[in-house]
DNA sequence: CTATGTTAGTGTCACTTGGACACTAACCTG
DNA sequence: CAGGTTAGTGTCCAAGTGACACTAACATAG
């Protein structure tokens, strides 16, 4: 197969789902778009991946322009390819996801002044492109990974109660759990570790503070 | 984001992991490359992205030019990026896996004289680019598969026998597995039915032939 | 026709897992 | 010190999973 010539080439762009917990809510990050198409809808944010730039490379660094975080949990999702899913022209989207502390962003204020905010998810408006379609995507691949990996941990904080994951495990999979066994569930997979300290929280009996034992991996478990 | 020039854009294609299962192996195609770069090595099935194509319908096309199959299940694998898998210049490939059920398969005796084969997964020869790493993505993924969808069912013909099905559970996981707790198993997932026919097949007892309920859906199960 | 070889087909029991369920402990406040 | 609030703990039952051995049906050879 000879390598076509430069002309009818399709452009290729990234796009990021950032997830984080905030609010006792999951909440992803959008832009407003300033221009054509789609101008004034909100979108996820996204690139034109470079001539001689990685797709995940690029998908990192838009995630570090829309966040400034860096070395936060970052995967593949899919690629997205309808021809009219750009009114312009043939534009390949390879949309990732990722997941954020939400102790280590540093919210603004103006946010929506400055046409960048977080949703909770059942406030999504309608986006721009199929950008709904990858949010839906995500969110599903996110649930169903919280069943056989770590990768709840990786919104955890370095210290947090079992209260706190059990509502991030609750808040993903919008329902309640049992929490003696949940308690049973996490203890038993061996992920996290007791520390020797507390954390007093107002009236009420304080709780004992965990860390995650390896905080950059996602293990696939059972 | 403005769309960049045509210049610079990379190129964008697709490959495709074929499997089937015949002589009781787990086979993928394999083609061998006429030209360079990779002159000689064997590769799997690809090709470039038409201009208003859509990226799904490539690698649909790339599986009936090679396997002369239509309507066969295909699912989106990865996108591969990697700035230097191409030596030539910039390639991009969404790798798709297909499955493929035997007997639909004419299979030519003359293949390997056309560059074309058949390959066990345990004596796949190192392969052109990154495709050695799409198949063993591929692999992980059917496998993993096996356990919460009807995916295994992708591979049978109309009539078949629980021996047959236990056969393709253990060609894929690369394991035994015990024959009651199997038909236990598959019976009660309520995806197939007995027929009234059975197959005789050599000097011993016959066996019933069953049928998939919905052979062309994947469900996702439990 | 009988014996033998070969594959098809079937049930039980022990163990593990997952989910339902209610009370005591520790702290702060008024 | 009484009341409010969150933290923390164990049991039981049901369902699911995995180990395990024998009979049934056919063809073939003697």
């Amino acid at each position: 197969m000879p390598l076509p010539t430069e002309t009818g080439r399709p452009v290729l762009t990234t796009n990021v789902v950032v997830f984080t917990l905030r609010d006792e809510q999951l909440k992803l990050l959008l832009i407003r778009r300033r221009n054509p198409p789609f101008q004034g809808f909100w979108s996820l944010p996204g690139g034109v991946v470079g001539t001689d730039e990685d797709v995940e490379a690029n998908a990192m660094r838009t995630l570090e322009d829309g966040t400034g975080l860096s070395g936060v949990y970052l995967e593949q999702l899919y690629t997205f390819s309808d021809p009219q899913r750009d009114p312009r022209e043939r534009v390949i989207s390879v949309a990732y996801y990722a997941l954020v502390p939400s102790k280590r962003l540093r919210l603004r204020t103006d946010e929506d002044s400055e046409g960048v905010g977080w949703f909770s998810l059942n406030e999504v408006p309608e986006l721009a492109f199929d950008h709904g379609q990858m949010v839906e995507t995500a969110h599903q691949r996110l649930a169903a990974k919280l069943d056989y990996s770590t990768i709840a941990f990786q919104f955890m904080p370095e210290r947090f109660t079992l209260s706190d994951l059990q509502n991030v495990f609750q808040i993903i999979l919008n329902r309640e759990l049992d929490k003696r066994n949940f308690r049973k569930r996490m203890c038993a997979m061996d992920q996290i570790r007791q520390t020797s300290e507390v954390r007093k929280n107002g009236s009420h009996r304080p709780a004992r503070l965990y860390r995650v034992n390896n905080p950059h991996e996602v293990q696939i478990i059972k």
